[in-house]
DNA sequence: CTTGACCTTGGACTATACTCCACCCTTTAT
DNA sequence: ATAAAGGGTGGAGTATAGTCCAAGGTCAAG
């Protein structure tokens, strides 16, 4: 069953604005369109928005999200390596991110647990002093 | 030892201009000035910027990291108590970019396994075959 | 057969986070 | 003493990611 606009807008939980935006950007094109021009998208579309949603909130730009929903490998083993190497560099930005924001969630409990009727003195009462911390 | 901003950008690894945008946005402030107005700051004005970067990395607006830095537990209870709702507000936010970013982890090492002599169906050949094979 | 909800395109506008430039002053090295 | 390197301000320009609006076409219900 196909979806207009506002129905795969409403399940995706954007709008219809951020839909056409994200198609010019060339991250989602409907299935096909109806005689009357309307925009025709397929179920499973929910998914490719909420595949961009999620690499939006980590800090993937549309530019590098495009890429990666671009990746289809071919037989052509050289472009198999070339996804590959894609991939592989951009799980290793993931994991530095994730390391960072681990350190940051570290230091925000710190600045939580400290400031509150915790042990730690009231030096880690920032969050550049639970930062330090964290670093020492 | 106080640091030019030229010397302080270059040891953050921002540009001059970044730092001057940072202070208008009381991101940072220089500790004082020369008497010909050249700013001046402090050795530990590079753990800030490196905070600020980080918390920038994983996705927070310069908006958001400003409120983080300005957080100071003062006596006061009534404080103390709103900064704790706000930090561990933030904790859970983080906490939930963390699950996105091993979500997509776990589809980009799907991809990359899949996909050059792995057993998997070329069918995750893509970043959304990947995602559903995560989410099976 | 018209009203209201929904769709189309094109273009203007906004917020965020810089980045660059012009013009001028200060400091440092030769 | 002078040139190069670096700093100051103010303001314009850019990229990213939307958001809003006008003017008009489509469609199902009453």
């Amino acid at each position: 069953m196909m979806l207009k606009i506002g129905a795969l807008a409403s399940l995706a939980g954007v709008s219809r604005d951020t839909l056409r935006f994200y198609e010019k950007h060339g991250l989602i094109t409907p299935d096909t369109r109806t005689d009357s021009g309307y925009r025709l998208y397929s179920e499973t579309d929910v998914y490719r928005i909420s595949f961009i949603l999620s690499a939006k909130e980590v800090g993937f730009t549309l530019n590098e999200i495009h890429q990666l929903l671009e990746l289809e490998v071919t037989k052509d083993d050289k472009s198999c390596h070339d996804v590959k190497q894609f991939v592989d560099n951009k799980i290793q930005v993931v994991n530095q991110r994730l390391g960072e924001m681990e350190k940051i969630k570290q230091s925000l409990k710190t600045l939580s647990n400290a400031c509150c009727g915790g042990d730690e003195p009231a030096t880690h009462c920032t969050i550049l002093g639970a930062l330090s911390v964290q670093n020492r």
